[in-house]
DNA sequence: TGGGGTTGGATAGCCATGGTATCCAATATT
DNA sequence: AATATTGGATACCATGGCTATCCAACCCCA
């Protein structure tokens, strides 16, 4: 197919797609002539693809970029590979060697893991705990030892579903990893709601409050 | 103190406190002269949040000011008020009214919660979810049946840990929610490598794979 | 064969964001 | 009185993510 049917398959203005393109993020179509190139299914799914890292998981072009080439072509290690794609993955931290990350070591004992300070997913915990610490609000043993084991739970569940077949496994486990974080987060915030209504029943009944399920309609 | 001392203890420049005086995110100390203010550790610890919102939950400024403004002068409804919070997180999506969010309203009836439109964090579900989708991994029962609980368990949690205090109770229930995200994030990350390393039996031993525990030393 | 409608490719521009930097005049401080 | 700080205002700047415009080469259809 040619680009403008690309555009209209994907709903992404041509200048945006031009961009893409430029960007290194879009491989090239086969071109058929000076002024002619061929597109095809894999392009549009590509599109699809730099739209969920972009919008909806929040990666820069850069960083999209970085994450679209490991897994283009994936490099000898799985490990390495899906480390690489996760340290391209917000909040973007680069673990310099040879630093230590206190809060995370202590969190990472305490649920018996590796740590292991070359992780950036290590560098990103300590940022988060940091973080939650300043604000007031730590990350308690009592938080952890409900945390720990139900996103560990989750995280099982992620493992065993990746593919076998190795390049697949590649992409499937950088998305998988990429792509369900918002779901959890929204999912999250969704049970904070049922469950406060349900515990603090349907609360200062405000106008309609968003709380109960009202009759049927919109 | 004055000004210069929170810059010292803050450890954030001058020029970017003055900043979010003037964008509102920090209020102005008080002015005891022409040139001359008075602040407290109050303010210490706003910048606190303030950072943890914007560098750690990534939030712009101008969500940032909606949601401290929203912890500052909490309105009557509890549930109001957090909706408003959750609203202003990232992926921001204001909830058209009169839309219909199908992929969330078929999650959220699977779980037996409410769905009701009006939440934003129905429409970043329902984003969230077609983004899964269009990048090819949607989100099936299988993997519902075990975010859903485990997530479940941990709202459970987060809820209980709310003080009854009505106005504490707002600010830790937003900052919990948010601050919180990052951490169950980087803890996911951490667990798939830890179950991958165990499950794939340490993967192809690369030069010190980083899913080994090595000896102590750094 | 010719002419309108696409293309690819390159370049330039635009707008929002999140700061920085500079000035200034009014104080404090010593 | 001399020097250093402030608050406050304004101007400036770099980055990112597009968007717009041009152009010339084409293709396709008549």
């Amino acid at each position: 197919m040619r680009i403008s049917e690309l555009v209209e398959r994907t709903g992404v203005p041509l200048a945006t797609l031009k961009f893409y393109l430029r960007e290194g993020l879009l491989p090239a179509g086969e071109a058929t002539s000076a002024t002619r190139a061929e597109y095809g299914e894999a392009h549009v799914r590509r599109i699809a693809v730099i739209r969920a890292l972009t919008e909806t998981v929040g990666l820069s072009v850069q960083k999209a970029r970085e994450v679209l080439q490991l897994m283009d072509r994936p490099e000898d290690d799985l490990f390495e590979t899906l480390g690489k794609a996760i340290a391209a993955l917000p909040p973007s931290v680069t673990p310099e060697a040879a630093e230590d990350y206190p809060r995370a070591r202590e969190v990472l004992e305490k649920l018996g893991q590796v740590y292991d300070p070359r992780f950036a997913a290590v560098a990103q915990l300590e940022l988060a705990l940091a973080a939650a610490e300043s604000a007031g609000i730590p990350l308690d043993d009592r938080r952890l030892a409900v945390y720990g084991p139900n996103i560990r739970a989750i995280a099982e569940f992620d493992v065993g579903s990746i593919p076998r077949e190795a390049t697949a496994a590649v992409e499937y486990a950088v998305l998988g990893t990429a792509v369900h974080e918002p779901v959890l987060i929204a999912l999250r915030r969704l049970a904070h709601q049922d469950v406060a209504a349900r515990r603090l029943g349907q609360g200062s009944a405000k106008a309609g409050a968003p709380t109960r399920p009202r009759p049927k309609g919109r």
